[in-house]
RNA sequence: GGGCGCGUAGCUCAGUGGUAGAGCACACCCUUCACACGGGUGGGGUCGUAGGUUCAAUCCCUACCGCGCCCACCA
């Protein structure tokens, strides 16, 4: 046994033991027979930095990993990197910027050569951070999304689904990036209010007869107008519908169509019609028959002006920027008294959420899956509850998302990714294949072929990890025992782009396009969504607000298992956390509370308790912890089933601080080293300085129940706290670690007759304290209890002399008729107690004291015996909650009986 | 426009059909031989507002007020 230091130090501990599971293979120990219990952590992007999210979210991760281990489980905990095509890209290209290299100057090979570089430099980051936090997952098989297997994987998909006819090529509008050029997904813009202009236009009608108004809050699109819409049944239009338009500034002709598109009630109900730059009118560009290939565009990729294919633009407004052509045009037509009106108005703009700037509807030629039919299983799964959400709340967002599920853009037009496995012939037939050799097959011999050059969607790579991390295609092993996997825990802001796609994949593939029942297909039985961290405000933590919390900053000063447990202690179902390091504070005093009861119990000879079940015991102090040990248990267990982590924290913090520290090591004192007078209850003899000391059957067990309960919370606290519980665990000789340590089964039952015995000694000693406090009696004056007609609770007190004394700073009780003159008087269970004061009794505090006792008492009780008095009550309430009013009342009544007689008895 | 959530002690949050709990903060006492990152005691809440259901509502229902989030093409 090693002693203790005075004061815990989180530092001091934490990587050893970290070092040392990792280096002795207990994260995941040989366990081939055991029942496989399995999670895959969410890829963090391989040159990140642990932000506070990471930290929820691997905690919550780790503490299900550690307790299922300890359950005897094969638990495997699935670790790895995301290669996050954009983030990537975007970081490796500026940095190259600042040295004055230009990515497109390069080339695409000696680009790549540099983010594998930057990798290497800076992709060890995130996973020695996970380390610090404890995280306890398999880092023997750590994998990385552009690893060769995972990439093959991801290869196999995409040719898969271009087989089943789930992944195809078209032409149509797509949400583009100008600044990183490329096609993003729906999910990747972020639509932000934008105080702007809402600007209408005359558009004069072809024969000069008159002019039609359309209201527009984007002038520059009227570049590329190839039709202005109007409501089939609105009676202003009606008749010019079919005429013609001569726009300004490009002398363009375009006719009036009527679409349902067109809201009379908005502007002058004309709207103009840019197929080629806006979501809506290309659905009615597609109506009023253009075709996509026809659709005039107007924009280079990088928002640029160029010519429109019908080359009507005039040259001096080519080549400027989106702002500076709207500047150009809303001048011009000022001038050309084209401009009708100028309003301004709050327009909903779509940003790119990584880039940040306004993202432009442009045509091109893109990937795109079939999330409509991928989604349908999905849906089923939760329906049918083969996949359950929890919090429940998010099972109508998973269905509202899936139902309205658009086709989903798969290219991406980056350097930095899977590349697309198809290949282009020069007549542009495109060849699908795993290989370039397959895909020449395919083609021909001699047919010249391209690959194409965009990658995949990271989210398309990462869809995957429930399986491909797990050996797929290869039939391996590991996937058998560990897929599905058996829970998920991610933030609810990953939930479209990546639950649900991994969701879709994983039915899709592990489920042989349906050939295999759902509840096989599934990634995981359980989704657990948590919320997001937020600043003790409740704002957001951004960068730019410089609100962030640096978990690593609140490990360095409080520990990882005080930031642990907080985080865990706060995760309510369905809640954002509003993190308050004070809260860390607080943890971080439990856990030296925890290390200061370790010394305690060192300091008394109390080492490692020698057996796994509950001790047999006889005194009723250990009888009654025993009992509290179960229950904690039980609380425990029943929140892990849950998932409800505050509940974890609360029951343990709970037990360990209020009940053990609280009441149970000082309640034992007297048994371990009873006072030179004897009076310890069943203890007699000199206190035992060696082993020739004859030790009493009463310390000895003391001994053991108390290392027996210690050992409880070492082992149910380390899931929570596993660096602290580590170590003082390993402070007495132990045959294994506790990161291996068997979760203790509740075989023992609690023991009510203990409880209620140590409950009424615990009230006394409430009681009588409070007494204290109330009538300002000092701590040197002993006071005799003089317990009113209950010789069984003398009796009972009289074995307890010594906790008296040392909790209270009471005598040995006696028994009594009557209160003594001047005494102060408490009541417990019924029975009142009074203490003589004598001279030293403060009469009005004492009365005052004992008033508002009876009031409260009184008040309780004819608040019962209303109810009680009412028929309905007592006819129509269930009987139990009658019988429970009567008790209730009787016992409040007695209570109050006995508080009104001690005043009077003061005078 | 649709969907979801929240509104309980000064703060952050649990909670239950039978007149409310925790942590922190606050006040007072205590350097008692594990711990001042401690021990003891105490004050503090019309459970957003208005109706309804019920013997009984903070908890169920309806409306409203306030706050937050997500989705959606009002040009």
């Amino acid at each position: 046994m090693t002693d203790l230091p005075k004061t815990f130090e989180p530092r001091a501990i934490e990587d050893r033991w970290y070092a040392h599971w990792e280096s002795t293979g207990q994260f995941r120990p040989e366990r081939g027979d055991a029942t496989p219990w399995t999670i895959v952590m969410p890829p963090p992007n391989v040159t990140g930095s642990l932000h506070i999210g990471h930290a929820l979210d691997i905690t919550l991760q780790d503490v299900l990993t550690r307790r299922e281990r300890m359950l005897g489980k094969d638990a495997l905990w699935v670790v790895g990197t995301d290669h996050a095509g954009i983030a990537t890209q975007m970081v490796v290209e500026r940095n190259l910027e600042s040295q004055g290299v230009k990515r497109a100057e390069i080339g695409r090979e000696a680009f790549l050569e540099h983010v594998w570089e930057w990798k290497a430099q800076s992709g060890g980051a995130i996973t020695r951070q996970l380390r610090r936090l404890g995280a306890s997952c398999d880092w023997t098989h750590e994998r990385f999304t552009m690893d060769e297997g995972f990439s093959r994987a991801v290869t196999h998909v995409f040719v898969e689904l271009y087989k089943r006819g789930l992944a195809y090529r078209d032409k149509r509008l797509v949400n583009w990036d100008p600044r990183f050029q490329t096609a993003i997904s729906d999910l990747e813009v972020e639509t932000r209010d934008v105080q702007g202009k809402f600007w209408t236009l005359s558009y004069p009608l072809e024969d000069g007869s008159g002019a039609i108004q359309v209201a527009t809050t984007r002038p520059e699109t009227m570049l590329a107008d190839m039709a202005v819409a109007v409501h089939p049944e609105d009676e202003r239009y009606t008749k010019l519908i079919g005429d013609n338009i001569r726009q300004p500034i490009t002398g363009r002709l375009i006719p009036i169509v009527a679409d349902e598109h067109a809201d009379p009630e908005l502007g002058s109900g004309a709207v103009k019609i840019t197929p080629g730059h806006d979501f809506n009118d290309y659905e009615v560009g597609k109506r009023a028959g253009f075709k996509p290939a026809d659709m005039l565009n107007m924009f280079d990729a990088q928002a640029f002006v160029v010519q429109t294919q019908d080359g009507l633009i005039p040259a001096e407004l080519l080549g400027l920027s989106r702002e500076e052509a709207r500047k150009a045009i809303v001048a011009q037509l000022e001038d050309e008294g084209a401009l009708v009106r100028v309003e301004d108005r709050v327009i909903p703009t779509p940003y790119g959420d990584r880039s940040g700037v306004v993202i432009e509807p442009w045509l091109t030629d893109q990937w795109y899956v079939d999330a409509a039919k991928l989604a349908l299983p999905a849906l089923q799964a939760v329906k049918k509850g083969d996949i359950r959400i929890v919090p429940e709340t998010w099972t109508k967002t998973w269905f509202n998302w899936l139902e309205n599920i658009q086709p989903w853009c798969v290219s991406r037009q980056l350097w930095w990714g899977h590349r697309i496995p198809a290949w282009f012939a020069d007549d542009g037939n495109v060849f699908v294949a795993e290989t370039v050799a397959e895909a020449q097959k395919q083609a021909g011999e001699g047919v010249t072929l391209r690959q194409d050059e965009d990658v995949l969607d990271t989210w398309f790579s990462s869809a995957l990890w429930p399986f491909a991390t797990l050996g797929w295609p290869e039939e391996s092993e590991e996937l058998r025992r560990h897929y599905p996997n058996d829970v998920l825990i991610s933030g609810f802001d990953i939930l479209f782009f990546w639950d649900a796609r991994m969701a879709m994949q994983g039915i899709e593939f592990m489920g042989r396009s349906g050939e295999l029942p759902l509840e096989k297909s599934v990634p995981w039985k359980t989704l657990y969504l948590h919320g997001l961290v937020r600043d003790a405000q409740g704002q957001k933590m951004s960068k730019s607000k410089g609100n962030t919390v640096d978990p690593l900053g609140l490990i360095d000063k409080y520990g990882a298992d005080a930031l642990r447990f907080t985080l865990a202690a706060m995760e309510s179902q369905g809640r954002d956390i509003k993190l308050d390091e004070k809260r860390v504070e607080g943890y971080r005093n439990f856990a030296t509370k925890l290390w200061n009861a370790a010394r305690f119990l060192q300091m008394n000879g109390v080492g490692a308790s020698d057996s796994v079940g509950a001790p047999e015991a006889q005194l009723p102090v250990n009888r009654w912890i025993i009992g509290e040990v179960v229950e904690t248990l039980a609380k425990l267990n029943r929140a892990f089933d849950e998932l409800r982590y505050d509940d974890m924290a609360n029951a343990i913090y709970h037990f360990t601080w209020a009940t053990f520290c609280d009441w149970y090591v000082e309640l034992i004192k007297g048994e371990l080293s009873p006072s030179p007078s004897g009076e310890g209850q069943l203890v007699h003899g000199e206190r035992g300085g060696g082993a020739e000391a004859a030790q009493v059957q009463g310390a000895d067990e003391t001994r053991r129940v108390a290392a027996w309960a210690f050992d409880q919370i070492l082992v149910m606290l380390h899931p929570l706290m596993p660096f602290i519980t580590e170590e003082l665990w390993n402070a007495n000789e132990r045959p294994y670690d506790l990161i291996v340590a068997k979760w203790p089964e509740p075989e023992a039952q609690a023991d009510p007759r203990a409880k209620d015995e140590i409950e009424a000694l615990v009230s006394v000693i409430d009681e009588a304290r409070a007494m204290r406090a109330e009538l300002n009696i000092p701590w040197s004056a002993t006071l005799t209890p003089h317990v009113i007609g209950n010789a069984a609770l003398v009796e009972r007190l009289s074995g307890e002399t010594a906790t008296l004394s040392r909790m209270a700073k009471l005598a040995a009780p006696t028994l009594a008729d009557a209160a003594p003159p001047n005494s102060a008087q408490v009541v417990v269970n019924g029975t009142a107690i009074a203490f003589p004061l004598g001279d030293a009794i403060d009469l009005d505090a004492e009365r005052s004291r004992l008033d508002k006792a009876a009031a409260a008492a009184e008040k309780e009780r004819d608040g019962l015996a209303a109810r009680l008095a009412n028929p309905n009550f007592t006819e129509r309430a269930k009987p139990e909650a009658v019988e429970k009013a009567r008790a209730d009342h009787d016992a409040k009544a007695a209570e109050a009986e006995r508080l009104r007689a001690a005043l009077e008895r003061l005078g």
